[in-house]
DNA sequence: TACTAATACATGCAATTGCATCTAAATAGT
DNA sequence: ACTATTTAGATGCAATTGCATGTATTAGTA
């Protein structure tokens, strides 16, 4: 025997490593296009966007720092000092979370709803720019497929 | 009209959005599995990588600065300091280009080259592992095809 | 030639990230 | 109840990134 993995084939396909590569190359690429839209319009980055998405489609908007960590595969240690800048500019609430004196909750505050909506109109017009334009409807729809068996 | 942009609809289709978010997902999933393997086996990220495979398979096995950075899409700030830090390891050296007075060549050594080889073992099981095990080949070929279209 | 703009790369400084660790509180084991 | 573990979240510090700008050199233009 020449390897001492288990199931999986050693040597990716060239397929397999030109999807990876391909996959690298278009995030990077697609995710640089869309900041810099977000930049121009004077909004914060998708970070921001992404945990006041969550927040304000929880319950209640608001969600424990851990579930938003689950959500949106923030470290730890990343997300707590975001919170503090969210905090900071008063889109979200820090409040304490009586069941557990651990915990606490993240309340998202109506200037965090209107800065995610206005970031939204600016985001999907990005999105339909960077990624819709160059892929027909039932393309998309199939690389949303592919993309979801390594999710 | 509602719209100020030109050609492109201005609201991305489900389908277009759901791909990618997907996209995001999956690169930052795929992504941190594969710097974890190669962590775990003692070795530099992917940028190093990037940056010595380029310089590798370059003719002479040398680079302008300005040249890695186009096929890498690393920022020439970030390149100029990876360039310090691949230099401090000894994995490649800085020469002066003498058509130009502001140029460089970057030089990869032997040392960088048996790095690159050595981290390419353990990369290559890693795409095999958290991308071709996850996706038939033909599957894999079809999205590393519908990839290229956000090239 | 003298002057202005552009190109190639480097760097000071502030913001962000990663790592390790810390505190506080809840759970588990005895 | 008492100690050890685990969990939730925060934080000090070093490394990396982003932004703006700096330096040197070449190209363009009057």
């Amino acid at each position: 025997m020449s390897d001492n993995e288990d199931a999986p084939a050693p040597v990716p396909s060239p397929h397999g490593t030109q999807a990876w590569i391909n996959l690298m190359r278009a995030q990077q690429r697609v995710l640089a296009l869309i900041e810099r839209d977000l930049k121009a319009a004077g909004l914060p980055g998708l970070g921001w966007y992404d945990v006041l998405w969550e927040l304000s489609r929880a319950h209640g908007g608001r969600l424990r720092p851990f579930e938003i960590e689950e959500r949106t595969l923030l470290a730890q240690y990343n997300l707590s000092r975001l919170i503090d800048r969210l905090e900071r500019e008063g889109l979200v609430e820090r409040q304490v979370f009586d069941d557990d004196g651990r915990g606490r909750w993240v309340l998202i505050t109506e200037k965090g709803r209107a800065l995610r909506s206005t970031m939204w109109d600016v985001y999907a017009k990005a999105i339909a720019k960077h990624v819709g334009a160059r892929l027909p409807d039932a393309g998309a729809a199939q690389l949303a497929d592919l993309l979801s068996r390594l999710l």
